[in-house]
DNA sequence: ACCACAATTGATCGAATGGTCAAGTCTGTG
DNA sequence: CACAGACTTGACCATTCGATCAATTGTGGT
């Protein structure tokens, strides 16, 4: 059992460990001091190291040593940057959330439909390609429950789903897409370029190619666009 | 280190874990005696308890016991029916590969590609609706690199698709195909189709339904059908 | 009824690993 | 220069968990 801490001013290496909603009210429990440069490079570092670990391993198959090594730290002084394997993982997973989220806010209402999805889909396949272990990290977590996650998608990623739902219903009530229910054209996105991504071993496997090849990248994007907006647009 | 062991008889309850190319000649180690009824059901309920929780948690993430209780049956118990975690692991897997390449092997030649290819899709996303966590196990598996399976993978898996793709290739040929990477369609099938089963919790969480519902089930079947056929059919 | 082997159990081992502690060293600031 | 606090380390602890072992019970076949 854990003794519920109070308020004490959280050293600064810790700062921004906190869970959203865990100071009702009061001083947001300042840093002490500011992080020395090298504890800023060293917590990157950890962070980098970490989500390479995580998405190849998952929370529980990965070692707090072997990311340290990786980092180029002793265990134990991962452990002052991140005060469990808990909090490193909540870490990454946060940090790496907005890079997943980014491209899905871009759809933009002003443009034209055919413009707008094809960015979408070019950006999506453009984050498979450039930061793969991030998409495998959300699929494990995701495939896996969500465990850590499910609050904030439940509310973030939820809200804002709804809301680019709502902008397609609008293009079609428009005429300017085909009466589709519009979850299945965000899901055939997601699950095609994520794919690339996720199951990048089996692919390059399989075809002998991946996406860091321009010419198959090119190749994937003209697939995915021509079957996804060929079916939606009118 | 092990000691290697030597062609002992091995007990009916380890016949099946040998890998495949264990006995390069002489007795296939024929098993003692036969199990017993209440042994093979209880192979089974392991086995059944053991996809469940692998699917969830991942290999690592699992504990053996909780594999027994589910099967109810003590952990030690456990492992006398599989000699290690990895064992038990090994061979859920193996169990479960025939029924993800089953549908694939279905594609037939003399069929007509637009059949051909909608029944693939709908093997596929009802075996997505009816065995989600192998579907899920196959997604962990793969996405880590498939430690365990990249032997099986590169050989059977990539055989398979090979002939099928090879198929797609006489198609697009004869005309009845636009031609097309025919890799790119496979990917998209399996992507859009397993996406369902991997991230169901996602998928429930922003539509509210699950391919439990046959009217969803349908409309998934119909928009997958659609984007993918219409782009490959001339 | 007997026997060989299947099935089951509880005790226990040992390695792996997350996390703590006390004792430092380094460094920016007053 | 002094000091507070950031940073680093090695020793150590506690627990979890896979696996082994010895011993006992159940059971199918002769």
């Amino acid at each position: 059992m854990l003794s519920q801490p109070v308020n004490r001013p959280l050293p600064m290496r810790h700062f921004a460990e906190e869970l959203p909603a865990a100071q009702p009210d009061g001083e947001p429990s300042t840093p002490v001091r500011a992080m020395t440069a090298a504890g800023e490079a060293n917590r990157e570092r950890i962070l980098d190291a970490a989500l390479a670990r995580f998405a190849r391993t998952g929370l529980s198959g990965t070692r707090i040593e072997a990311i340290a090594q990786d980092a180029g730290l002793s265990k134990t002084n991962l452990l002052y940057y991140f005060r469990s394997k808990n909090a490193l993982y909540l870490a990454v997973l946060t940090r790496t959330l907005d890079m997943w989220l980014e491209p899905l806010r871009a759809i933009d209402a002003d443009r034209d439909p055919r413009e707008a999805l094809g960015h979408y889909i070019t950006a999506k396949l453009e984050a498979a390609r450039d930061h793969p272990e991030a998409s495998r990290l959300f699929a494990l977590e995701v495939m896996q429950g969500a465990p850590m996650l499910s609050a904030v998608l439940a509310t973030d990623l939820k809200e804002l789903v709804d809301r680019k739902v709502a902008l397609l219903q609008l293009w079609q009530a428009e005429g300017r897409l085909k009466p589709h229910k519009p979850h299945h054209l965000l899901f055939q996105i997601w699950a095609t370029t994520q794919h690339y991504a996720d199951f990048a071993t089996q692919v390059e496997q399989l075809t002998g190619a991946s996406l860091a090849d321009p010419v198959f990248f090119q190749q994937t994007r003209e697939a995915i666009v021509a079957s996804i907006l060929g079916a939606v647009l009118p």
